[in-house]
Parts: C-alpha cells; structure tokens; sequence
DNA sequence: CTCACATATGAATATGTGTTCATATGTTGT
DNA sequence: ACAACATATGAACACATATTCATATGTGAG
C-alpha cells in the first residue's frame, strides 16, 4: 500500500514539466461540464448518449470532453454493441474528488 | 473522522451548483504557475517575494495568483512585518495534489 | 515626514478554450 | 447492400483568462 503517496504531499517544488502535467490533469476538472462527466463516471461505466441525457449536453460536447479525458487517462473506454460506455480510470480521481468535495464543504462554516 | 470522505466519493450526479463551486477550485489549480505557487506553500510559509524570485514568476503575477487562491481559500495570508506570508489552507487541498501525484506517476507503465 | 521596500490593484492584450454546427465514422439490424 | 442509430471529428466563434506594465497602497526605518 503506498500510504504514504497518500499522506505526505510534495514538499519540493515541482520541475516546470511536473507542474504543466499535474496542472493539465486539474485544468480537465476545472470545467463544470467535464466535471460533472467524469463524476458520472465514479458510479459504474455510462454510455455517452446516457450522460448526454442525463446532463442536459449535447452528444458532441459529451464526446469532445471524453477525448480529452481519455486523452489523460482520467477515463478509459469500453465499446459494448454501438455504445461506448467510460468508467473512471483509477482510484487516485475518485480521492481527488472526494477530497476536494470535502474541502468545499467545510468551507461553509 | 471523516474517513469516509476519503475513501466514498460522491455516486450521484452533482448539482449545477455544486459542480460549479468544485470544477472552480480543480480550475484555479490547472494553471501550473498558479499550481507551483500553491506547493511551495505546503512545506512552509511562504512570502510574496521569496516566492516570486524561487520560481521566476514576477512579484506582480505572484500576487495576482495568490488573491484568487486566496479567495478560494485555498491558501490563507499571515503579514510578518512588511511581508506577507502564505500557507495552504488545509489538509484536503494537500491530499488533492498528493493524489493527482500518485496518478500521474503511476501512467508512466 | 520621507524614503525604501513589499505587496496589491487596474487596465490592456494576447492567447486559450468551451460550445455549436455540420459532417464523418463505426455498428447492428434487415 | 442499405438504413438507423451511436459516437467521433473538424472548423468556427464567442468568451474567458494568464501575463505584463504602470500605479497605488501599506509598512518599518531613520
């Protein structure tokens, strides 16, 4: 288990290649749209055109968004009949998320 | 503790709202001079200056950067004299990044 | 009070980007 | 083969925003 990737944030500062990498995989957050995407992603793998639905957005920006998160591995993909249904790719997004969920709430104090 | 938070992120969709307020605080991280800025504030307190001159960032841009995260609260100022000194705001913002760390790194397979 | 220093602020600009629309690609049926 | 559906792609535009420059505010020393 590494614990301690998971306690111990960087004290160093970060290489201007690490810092334009990390803050990529931020900067894919950051849109409400593209955000609201990927934590439909956190319950269980969903079609595009059923994230489309669900969101209100059409399925071209669906899919634009999914590129690039695919793109950065924030999604991976899984073709099932002639839909594509996307999950999220690793636990590390689901803590980053629930984190940052955790720091938003609190702040309402 | 809230360790659930850690480790259950969010299975429902998030309102308009609520995703607004988080993919803003994911955005505010997604510029790497702006993301440099808030790691060097992790290990310590940091003024403006010393900030500025360590990753060559102009005292001016530095400051800029520095309100916005400010208000986001995601770091809090203290003024010693005539310096102001910075400091992340809490925990959750330091598990965030140490996760997206340990994302990043495991993609190089 | 004045000077030097540290930080903040406002305007201007150049660049980036989210969204839409039209069109293409791929898949399963008949 | 074709038709109907699901997803992807490319161009274009409207809008946001990171950075720079000039200026202002605040602080401690002499």
């Amino acid at each position: 288990m590494a614990a301690l990737a998971q306690t111990m944030p960087p004290l160093e500062p970060l290489s201007d290649d690490k810092a334009i990498e990390l803050a990529e995989m931020f900067r894919l957050l950051g849109d409400p749209s593209r955000l609201r995407i990927v934590v439909e992603t956190l319950a269980e793998p969903q079609s595009v055109g059923h994230m489309a639905d669900k969101l209100g957005l059409s399925p071209s920006l669906v899919s634009h968004h999914l590129r690039l998160l695919r793109a950065a591995r924030l999604v991976t993909a899984e073709r099932r009949g002639k839909q594509i249904f996307y999950r999220i790719h690793d636990a590390h997004v689901r803590h980053v998320i629930a984190d940052m969920v955790a720091h938003v709430n609190e702040e309402s104090e």
